[in-house]
DNA sequence: GGCTAAATATGATGGCGATCATGTAAATGT
DNA sequence: ACATTTACATGATCGCCATCATATTTAGCC
């Protein structure tokens, strides 16, 4: 059954959300495209309508949901305690899709790879746009420095197993780089 | 054919580094039992002879590498400089488990999660005691920021597209440990 | 209002891969 | 030496999933 223009509009922006939420909950190889469809709410049959194929899928949805990224407006100190929170921790699936889906991305096509490319260098510009105390050499190497930390504990907080190592990765991580960042403005 | 105990053992031990080279290589899901197999010289029927499921090789796998991880001996610097160079990035199947690994672990087995959690504890511990200089306190926060940015840097690097910015991640990253590391020294 | 094309649904198809079944030959114990 | 066990090879099986074929219904246009 046919549906209106902006039905179909608003079914394709399901798609994408569901994936997204899918795909950083359990990876791109677990997720079937027909789970994808049905938690859009719809069927398997209608996905070769709005995608040419799933790799075209994932590619889609980075860019999706890389551009919806917040970045966390302008505290960069709180931006940094609710990434390293148990919370963000605990919430892959609506988390930060960097820290869910970077490492798997390597073994995906080059438009999967490209969104991410322009995802990261977005956010690392914005990191340094919230450090406008620094010079420009030592805003970049903080916000490098701090995103890859941040992001390197969120990934492993996330594989430990236990919860007060994994809790330590986060609290001395967030202890690490808000040192850092404050080491950087004092030089 | 029956072989003697000692090929046996010699067999077990090539497929366990296959595994470890093509899981670092490809990912878990990408690598085929009859794929590690066959690097490791076999056919894929005698498989269930050494391992009860692919899962189970997924954890001995990491038991495997992790135990001979290295570390670096004692000098960090030198190993924070290899771990964050171009070389190390492009050499994922040879790499540390770690960045190859430890984002896909959240989806495996409650053994192979336990085997990364140990692994990242002792490397935790190593990377401590490699700054003999700190107190006990920044000691463990200097060596879980360090290793979380130098696991977050080196899985950005692979991620990025565009050499010039992974090649900077790397570059950033190593300034910024090396940094905090020293202001960590020196307080 | 009727016609056409489009958006989804339902129902194949085909390949891949984990696991199992069975054969075979050589190592090990007596 | 012989019997037996065992490590591995060859060859199914079975289910899952990406993708395609076809049907159905309705939006969009005259």
């Amino acid at each position: 059954m046919k549906v209106s223009r902006e039905q179909m509009a608003e079914n394709r922006h399901r798609i994408l959300d569901a994936a997204s939420r899918l795909f950083r909950e359990k990876g791109f190889d677990a997720v079937s495209v027909a789970e994808v469809m049905k938690a859009a709410g719809l069927t398997h049959g209608g996905f070769y309508g709005h995608f040419s194929s799933k790799d075209d899928l994932i590619a889609q949805t980075l860019a999706h949901v890389l551009a919806a990224d917040s970045g966390g407006g302008g505290d960069l100190r709180a931006y940094v305690g609710s990434y390293l929170s148990p919370r963000h921790r605990d919430n892959c699936a609506g988390g930060c899709p960097t820290a869910g889906l970077a490492a798997a991305i390597r073994h995906q096509t080059p438009a999967a790879r490209s969104a991410m490319t322009e995802g990261l260098r977005s956010q690392i510009d914005r990191i340094g746009k919230a450090l406008p105390e620094l010079d420009p050499a030592d805003r970049r190497r903080a916000a490098i420095g701090s995103w890859a930390a941040m992001v390197g504990a969120v990934i492993l907080a996330r594989a430990i197993d236990d919860p007060a190592l994994s809790d330590e990765v986060l609290e001395q991580t967030h202890a690490w780089v808000d040192a850092g960042i404050s080491q950087v403005s004092a030089s």
